[in-house]
DNA sequence: TCTTCACACAAGTAATACTTAATTGAAGGC
DNA sequence: GCCTTCAATTAAGTATTACTTGTGTGAAGA
């Protein structure tokens, strides 16, 4: 093996005509004419001692050599995109990309993020929200707040309190139905965004928590758990509500937990940011304000039960 | 972001110097003068609008941002060195080296090896007898032949018949205990090697399967199971050999299998390479000349009851 | 205090990368 | 079958980048 590496430009010429499969978009991609291009992979070609690229009529395919170089190459210069990439963000010591849920993002995050914005008016804030599990690194984003069990393999991973649900329904539907028998009988709002969960955490789990029988019957379902939270809200029905969706409306009068028995979960929110990220002044400003937030209205569930799903 | 990448010259320039932490070091590395590797990391510093390094009395520290740009630029020249190297690889056609344990070495494969290199004489055969698991990429060996449940991320696996143990000794022995409830009483030899085996592959497993009881006793203990089969055949005692290992014995006479009672455990040989190398002309060649020679013995075994271990 | 060590700077030079412009060679429309 | 178009190549000239030599600076250690 002569040596380490070939002339890295060369190289980078290689990477890209071998992604796209032809000189000419290579070249455009490199801001370079075709010329020079060809000129590089040639010049790779000779320093290896054998051709990468068999030219074709009108296109290029890859020899046995090519094949052999291309996955590695594009691996390596990815690597050092990302690294630079994720440099210059290391020096931007003001803008702040988060990601979350719809739902969190309705139902608890919007209402409070005002209250962020001006205790730090030197950081320009920007929102994303979105069900798509977004690359930290390849999509730009400084934060994510997800929900799920979590498998953040290479992230820093901080996970909230623990995520528990509880029925809850407008005052007026609560004279309706004032006991937990009664419920039974209560038209039932479902919120299929946490489907995934295992143990289930829905209507048949919360009743057999508290003791009770119950035959699954009809019900409106929702896909997101904020829709499920509205739906409540206007009459609906009961929806069980996880702890950040309802919060607001139970505060602010126009839902109720009447029933003091919630199931939990070990999924949690889980705040995420890649290492080189975790104490950037922006990020750490806004992790402290997220756990500080959540503590701030962990007193108003002093006197429920909560019951492990677990365990039922 | 401005830009995908900076200056790759100067990016490697400070992979050199974020490795060995020193200027000079990387200048020597890279084959410049330090002036040459100290201009390249004030570029690339400028380029980024921050200083990468803090200079000390005489010493450098990596800034922040230098923190965050080291790893990446590290594991990128990494990935762009081993898929160069690989690629050089793929070109020759000649050379081919191979590794395996040392046991499977001295009594399966050297003996075996001359045949195959009389047939290629065209492949420069090069063989290196190791316990360590090497890794493929970063040590040039093209092949490896491992014993093992095997979990082998990333490389080609392809793996050899079932494995199994029967007893051998001395034809001398043979005739002192010449039935398997004798071989209570006989000298046992353990070959502590195959410890590892998960259910075990030892005496006790093998006098179960015969359905007899046994205590375990004293023994005598090798580390490598070729010197447990060298001591059997020397008449110290019996030894529980697998197939590879006690074949040239009993084929020679040196030793007798004489139960026809095996325990076949789901750890096996497998043969390893890389991807990328799986079709080289001396790689294809060394593992159908493999394959083959294991099935040329396979039929010696027909009359033998063999018994999973993980049934008993 | 003097020496040494590690890096920085400046000027000049060697090497490399790139552009323009013309060429080849084959596919596809008419 | 001819012409057009497309993709890559080649050659010559130019711009840019990378490197060397030689000198300078500041601090640690003898």
């Amino acid at each position: 093996m002569s040596e380490r590496l070939p002339p890295l430009t060369a190289l980078r010429a290689f990477d890209a005509a071998a992604r796209h499969m032809s000189f000419a978009k290579a070249a455009e991609e490199l801001n370079v004419t075709p010329a020079a291009l060809s000129f590089q992979i040639k010049s790779l070609e000779e320093h290896l001692g054998a051709p990468l690229f068999r030219r074709l009529n009108r296109a290029v395919e890859l020899t046995e050599a090519g094949m052999a170089l291309a996955p590695g190459a594009k691996d390596g210069f990815r690597a050092l995109s990302a690294a630079w990439q994720q440099t210059r963000r290391v020096l931007d010591t003001t803008s702040l990309t988060v990601t979350a849920g719809p739902a969190l993002t309705a139902k608890w995050l919007a209402p409070r993020l005002y209250d962020f914005a001006r205790s730090h008016p030197e950081i320009d804030l920007r929102f994303s929200a979105t069900l798509r599990n977004v690359d930290l690194q390849r999509d730009g984003v400084d934060v994510a707040i997800r929900f799920g069990y979590g498998s953040d393999e290479g992230l820093v991973s901080l996970p909230a309190r623990a995520e528990w649900l509880t029925p809850v329904m407008t005052p007026d539907l609560c004279a309706q139905f004032p006991t937990p028998e009664s419920l039974r009988a209560a038209p039932l709002i479902y919120d299929d965004s946490i489907s995934f969960l295992s143990p289930p955490c829905d209507w048949p789990a919360w009743f057999k928590a508290m003791g009770l029988e119950f035959t699954p019957g009809s019900g409106t379902h929702f896909s997101n758990a904020d829709h499920a939270i509205d739906a409540a809200c206007a009459g609906l029905g009961v929806a069980l509500g996880r702890r950040p969706m309802i919060i607001k409306d139970v505060q602010e009068g126009r839902l109720v937990a009447p029933f003091k028995t919630a199931i939990e979960t070990e999924a949690r929110f889980r705040f995420l940011c890649l290492p080189a990220s975790a104490e950037r002044p922006q990020i750490k400003a806004f992790r402290e304000w997220f756990f500080a937030e959540i503590e701030k209205t962990a007193h108003m569930w002093d006197d429920f039960d909560i019951i492990p799903v677990q365990t039922l």
